[in-house]
DNA sequence: ATACAATTAAATGTCTGACAAATGAAATCT
DNA sequence: AGATTTCATTTGTCAGACATTTAATTGTAT
């Protein structure tokens, strides 16, 4: 049966979107195989290079996977955890580049998302975790460590935080949140002291974690979050002022 | 210049990664032109189809639209915050439903996310949010009403809530757990006594947003969170004490 | 000179046909 | 029986062509 299309949009497109609802739908299931290209051609009516197409799009949201060879093909792809965070993150990341998002409004996001968690994690976090958390407030005490090594290294502390509620749909979820920010943390320099504040707030944040104290750790990531939101004002006030006198 | 590629990954891939770095990386610039697709071609040494499957992989994540017709061509896209949103709601959708990801887990990270932001909602929602949050509610307590528009109407209702702490960053986070969740819930039906529940739940919750009471927001929703599991495990008993006895 | 219509050029969208490369299975040889 | 070869299938890539869309250009009439 020849399915009858709308002129409007693009072939490919049209192909992408009726495959992947079947693929919603579960007409397609996890790992079947969909039809060769030249057969899908066939059965769309359309030629090879279109359903590639088709294909290729689907294949960059992770839905199919294609292999070659005899018995090769598309198949349709379990959608795993980490290939969504990877997919979330490319997202977030781009999102809050291409729109100028201000520093206050991602921080806020982001310390209000894990506030969201702190009570699961102190309820569930475990050894892994704060050992996870340990190593990276101590490898941020080190002098030596530049601000894009000091930001990765506060992303893993926040990661093992929001980990630690055992719930991978949060994770997921907050994987956004919390890795998007480090490009405009990045902007940020930290001077001695700021990282001396940050260390001993996520020292608090870990220890509250151990204690399984969820109103202690709530408290100091409230704190982390403010003094955050604090040391960017500062940061961009004195670019500000000097950029004022420079021009003088 | 003719960039060496390795052989291992399709060319199509390498090509896509290229552009999306030179976007990620600030090289191509929002709404800038990229090269046409014979230019394309002749830069990476590939054919026309090739190229234009790595620009498929691109289009299908948004991050570049293509024009037909003179000065045309494909174009560095601005990601919107509702483009992401819906990226992010298929991308969650899809995750859920392939991981089999019990109502529990989804439904205990959906709150735990809502309750983030209880307290900037109160602070900051407007009348307007107020009064699509009626219109739910008013909607849900309709005795006609069929399961999947019930649903439906609770996503709209936790959205304007979630929308009122007016941070367009946790208004995308969170779309994705508030959405994603819908199909999970369409698994449950609602007896005419759980739907008074719930509705009573979004009155307080309205109540209290209405009375900028952050405490009485995070209370009802914690209430209402803990109702939904019960109300799904209580349903879920049910279907396995009928499937028992049909197996007798 | 301006408004409107026809032409043109450039770009993407699609098709056809072909070959290359990978890969599993069957056939063949030792 | 085991190793090797051949083969068929399928995706990956290429080349060239035509169709379609669209903006700019040109031409024409008022």
């Amino acid at each position: 049966m020849k399915t009858q299309f709308e002129a409007s949009r693009d072939l490919s497109v049209q192909i992408a979107e009726a495959i992947r609802d079947a693929i919603v739908s579960g007409d397609l299931i996890v790992d079947q195989r969909l039809p060769s290209e030249a057969e899908l051609a066939d059965q769309f009516g359309v030629s090879r290079p279109t359903v590639r197409e088709a294909l290729k799009r689907l294949a960059a949201q992770n839905l199919i996977r294609t292999q070659r060879g005899a018995s090769g093909g598309a198949f349709v792809n379990r959608m795993s955890f980490e290939e969504a965070q990877g997919l979330q993150i490319t997202t977030s990341t781009l999102l809050l580049s291409m729109n100028h998002v201000d520093f206050e409004t991602a921080c806020e996001a982001r310390f209000a998302l894990e506030r969201a968690c702190a009570g699961l994690s102190a309820a569930r976090r475990t050894p892994d975790h704060l050992a996870t958390m340990r190593a990276e407030i101590h490898r941020q005490a080190q002098p030596g460590l530049t601000d894009d090594a000091f930001c990765a290294s506060d992303v893993a502390f926040h990661r093992a935080l929001v980990d630690g509620a055992g719930n991978p749909v949060i994770s997921y979820q907050l994987a956004g949140a919390v890795e998007a920010i480090e490009p405009l943390m990045n902007m940020v320099t930290f001077t001695a002291r700021s990282r001396e504040a940050i260390v001993a707030l996520h020292t608090s944040i870990a220890d509250a974690l151990e204690a399984r104290d969820a109103g202690a750790v709530d408290d100091a990531l409230d704190r982390l979050g403010r003094y955050t939101i604090g040391l960017a004002h500062a940061v961009l006030a004195e670019r500000e002022k000097r950029r004022g006198k420079k021009a003088l």
